[in-house]
DNA sequence: GAGCACTGC
């Protein structure tokens, strides 16, 4: 019946917004059920249904649930693509897919003529790639419209309240309601504010702990792996010395970092009798969902990026929740049974926080969005529709980021893609990591170039576990290179290669497969340039010049391009050499702005990558 | 002489 309701209404409806509290995941059904009434209903006769997803265990996890119900073979009606990973076959009808490869797909297609119907769920965390996506399916349905194909269906699942943006956005689409299975859960706000919230959370832990029955889990949101640890710690100690009659506790941290086995500890239940408490970043929030949870606490703080448009810098920062995220916290003390959750800020301040998390669309660089849209044949990338726009000056610096790598050119006043920035936009990386493995040929050290770039992609190819600082150190002296960590890095990477590492070469955490048959795709010749690594460095200086920082006569450094005071961050091989002239992989603006991932070059080779640049920048007398 | 929320192509 309910199916039979979806369908006529969907037969009526060009888009509407599912509201559906609380978010669907395991149970709620909302997703695993929609594609295949929309399936039974006869839409995917025409085309695909595709259902998109943040991250990919959902994306793989769903499809693999839905096959089951259909009760066939995952990879035939149900089907899933992932990077890395694409389990779909020719009768695939149903797929689900992270939201950035039907982005990647639309590069190709972007009228997405393969489907006829694209559900983007989890639409209220605002991803990039979901912003970026309601932009795409929106003019490929104008445009479908206008050349008289097969119209495109859009579905757009929420679960938080803000609906009409999304309906606005879409031409006022309809909205459905669903009602979730959330239970009640008891919100208790402090009478006063914390200064101190890591205390607050002490407290509010001991005095649960003290009134609740033991099987009644605990699960605290906290900003990061240290904080997170020293309470940890501080938890542990105090249980220990607990008055008899007390129950022991079994206090477990949460955090994105922590190796996997780890991780899995959340999910064990406690032994009977003792409490279990989960100290966890907001990997809780949305990634991680942990059953039995029966008290949250809420120390309303979250650690997040925020950007700055002039200073192209990122910043990471402790900040307040929002509204929506403060809810959804909440919502994970009521997933079994009624619950409760402390959060340890007033009503008051609660009221003053933002309604919504600020779209992270709003919140980052956007230069490879830019030239992703760019690559899409989007031909106003200026004034993009966004349902949520980013500020000028950061779409404006994008831009002139990409004019400075030879990606787009400005023709009559409007701004497009070049040869080159069309092949860039072919790497799933960072515009001037692509750029640099475009112009390895020319310095014959392909090989090295991907490898290098490829081990900064991924980010666990090096330890660093605090308490073992002094082996780490010892263990890494024989790779270090004076040219930089880049060389470092390439000098880790071909020991390991000589111990035989290259068995799983390409699927191996330290290289990237993509990016090598990407290689291939262009053509690039692979080449190696052996003990040469000055070729290295040079192509670096070409392909990272806009982060180059120079040694002033004080020993510090400036960013040639911002201007701004630099220092070389500590973990770098280069911390004590006081090299004259660096290029940087990327700012860490915390105590103070930090320059990681160095890399050693001469002024000569930073002069020849952009003359013009360059001749307003560096100091005259230096050359 | 420091310290990295979380995803993803």
């Amino acid at each position: 019946m309910l199916a039979d309701r979806a369908n006529r209404k969907m037969r009526l409806l060009q888009i509407f917004t599912i509201y559906c509290d609380p978010p669907g995941e395991t149970g709620s059904g909302k997703t695993t059920q929609i594609p295949q009434y929309l399936y039974e209903a006869g839409i995917g006769r025409l085309g695909l249904i595709a259902v998109t997803q943040p991250r990919r265990v959902a994306a793989i996890s769903l499809a693999g649930r839905v096959a089951e119900e259909r009760r066939t073979q995952l990879g035939k009606l149900v089907g899933y693509t992932v990077r890395f990973e694409d389990v779909t076959s020719s009768e695939t009808k149903l797929k689900f897919m992270t939201d950035g490869m039907l982005l990647r797909e639309a590069i190709g297609d972007p009228m997405l003529l393969r489907y006829t119907v694209v559900v983007l769920d989890e639409a209220h965390e605002r991803t990039v790639h979901t912003d970026v996506l309601f932009g795409v399916v929106k003019s490929a349905q104008r445009k479908r419209r206008e050349m008289n194909k097969i119209p495109l269906k859009v579905i757009v699942m929420s679960a938080t309240m803000d609906v009409d943006l999304f309906s606005e956005y879409f031409n006022k689409s309809p909205v459905l309601y669903l009602e979730g299975r959330q239970h009640p859960i008891h919100i208790y706000y402090t009478k006063h504010p914390q200064s101190d919230y890591l205390q607050a959370a002490l407290v509010s832990i001991f005095q649960i702990h003290q009134e609740a029955p033991p099987s009644h889990d605990i699960l605290v949101f906290m900003t990061g792996q240290e904080e997170i640890e020293a309470l940890a710690r501080t938890c542990r100690d105090i249980a220990k010395h607990l008055p008899d009659g007390c129950s022991p506790m079994v206090v477990i941290p949460l955090y994105a970092s922590l190796p996997p086995a780890q991780q899995l500890r959340v999910f064990q239940p406690a032994p009977k009798g003792s409490r279990k408490v989960i100290l966890s970043t907001n990997i809780a929030e949305t990634s991680v969902t942990i059953s039995g949870i029966k008290f949250v606490i809420d120390t309303g703080m979250v650690k997040a990026k925020r950007f700055n448009p002039d200073s192209g810098l990122e910043v990471l920062a402790v900040q307040r929740v929002s509204k929506a995220q403060a809810w959804q916290r909440s919502g994970r003390a009521g997933r079994e049974d009624s619950g409760s959750c402390y959060r340890l800020y007033t009503e008051h301040e609660f009221d003053n926080f933002l309604p919504m998390t600020v779209p992270e669309i709003q919140r980052c660089n956007l230069a490879a969005v830019m030239l992703q849209l760019m690559a899409l044949g989007i031909p106003d990338v200026m004034n993009f529709d966004f349902m949520s726009k980013p500020s000028p000056e950061a779409v404006r610096s994008a831009v002139e980021h990409l004019e400075l790598l030879g990606a787009v050119e400005r023709k009559d006043g409007h701004v497009c893609l070049t040869a080159l920035g069309k092949k860039m936009s072919s790497f799933p990386l960072e515009p001037r990591y692509a750029k640099t493995i475009l112009l390895s040929p020319d310095y014959s050290c392909s090989e090295e170039i991907v490898s290098i770039v490829s081990l900064l992609s991924v980010d666990s190819v090096l330890f660093n576990p605090p308490a073992r600082r002094d082996e780490v150190l010892a263990a890494r002296r024989k790779f270090t290179s004076s040219e930089g960590d880049h060389v470092t890095l390439l000098n880790i990477y071909r020991a390991f290669k000589k111990v035989g590492g290259n068995k799983e070469w390409c699927r191996e955490n330290f290289v990237n497969s993509r990016n090598m048959s990407l290689v291939k795709e262009l053509n690039l010749k692979m080449e190696s340039c052996g003990a040469e690594t000055g070729n290295v460095r040079r192509c670096i200086a070409h392909g990272m010049f806009v982060n180059a920082a120079e040694l002033q006569l004080d020993g510090s450094y400036v960013a040639l391009d911002t201007h701004q005071a630099v220092a070389v961050h500590p973990s770098s091989v280069l911390f004590q050499a006081k090299p004259a002239y660096v290029v940087f992989n990327e700012l860490l603006h915390t105590s103070r702005c930090y320059m990681r991932d160095l890399c050693l070059v001469d002024a000569d080779w930073l002069m020849e990558a952009a003359p013009e640049y360059f001749g307003r920048k560096l100091h005259p007398s230096k050359s």
